[in-house]
DNA sequence: ATTTTAGCGGAATAAGCGTTCCGAATAAAT
DNA sequence: ATTTATTCGGAACGCTTATTCCGCTAAAAT
């Protein structure tokens, strides 16, 4: 029988998607992936095909991820709004987080590939519905709970967020001045107030 | 004497942005320009140095651009609440605009090119900040008149328009569905009347 | 009409790109 | 110990990249 694979798959593929996130598809090149996973140029295309599919890959870790963590934290917590406070923290990079000023992969993925490339237009989007869905059933709950009070309906606050976060990591990905974007994260907490 | 040039410059230059803007920076190569612009690489290279000024021109054209336009629309308007009511819808691709389905080729540029370049995301800033003063300056006099009557401060309205702008910008690069913009357009104008 | 200057197009350059191929190394199963 | 299957590293491939160079052309000024 044959040797076992040398390399954890998902240790090589968080490695991709960290040097994904940070350059781009187009300014990433096979060679700074060789160094950063430390895997060679054959080893790479043999377990991934080639550089649109590691991309894919990493693309999907990252979503699935980010749709976990974001999940579990509304599933876990009794508030809510306390919730919601953190994502949009999150959004930016702040002193108080463990900035990693890459600002979002999806949106980065959104602005240089869903223009071209309809496959990724495509789970961007269905990542932006699933998301705004998942946002607007744990809004329906907190609304009965009294925890968030807007007159806005579930839906138009969960995309209202959804949007606000969106416009929080074009900034952080271009090291905007932190003390707007605490503004806008302010004022957008205060909307699920009343 | 030496003959004058043969072609118009500004004109060369949109054609360069719409390129750019289409492609972002890494997939647009030389050659698509050349048959974009219809000047061929030597000329190309003398008038402008190199693509990567080319870029530059183009960005600062499209800056130059939309502010002029936000400034004159805000000027000359009666109703500023319209005005922003129209940055807004411009902000993504619906039915109603002559759709460009291109998204923003000032977040495009936040984006691909502002992490890993301080001029880059330099120019990104300062025209955030320069459009956000400006909302605000406009903001403050539409109070005293009554057309728009939040709670919130002009600089924190401004702020909160820039950033929902931005965020409807990526969602139109990857041609996300227009009903969920055109929510998040009319909640994000409600709170610009209380 | 001649000179001067610079635009122009196309060929040339060198480096980098994504991808493929191959022989050596390796480890599990027989 | 031998077989088998697959990883691995590095060389090689062909193509594209950004950029430069050069001879030809064209137009303004003398």
């Amino acid at each position: 029988m044959a040797r076992a694979k040398e390399f954890d798959i998902e240790e090589v593929e968080d490695k991709a998607l960290s040097l994904f996130w940070e350059k781009g598809y187009e300014a990433c090149s096979i060679n700074d992936l060789v160094q950063k996973l430390g895997l060679s140029r054959s080893s790479i295309y043999d377990t991934f095909g080639d550089k649109r599919q590691l991309y894919l890959r990493a693309l999907d870790k990252y979503r699935k991820s980010v749709l976990e963590k974001m999940h579990d934290a509304l599933r876990h917590t009794g508030d809510i709004y306390a919730a919601f406070e953190t994502f949009l923290n999150e959004s930016y990079d702040n002193p108080g987080n463990n900035s990693e000023i890459k600002g979002c992969f999806m949106v980065n993925t959104a602005t240089e590939l869903g223009f071209a490339d309809s496959e990724f237009s495509e789970i961007v989007n269905s990542n932006k519905t699933e998301i705004e869905n998942m946002f607007s059933h744990f809004i329906h709950q907190a609304k009965q709970s009294g925890n968030i009070r807007s007159e806005l309906s579930d839906i138009t606050l969960a995309r209202l967020l959804y949007n606000t976060m969106t416009g929080l990591r074009v900034a952080s990905r271009s090291k905007a001045d932190f003390a707007a974007s605490q503004d806008v994260v302010t004022a957008t907490l205060a909307i699920l107030k009343r």
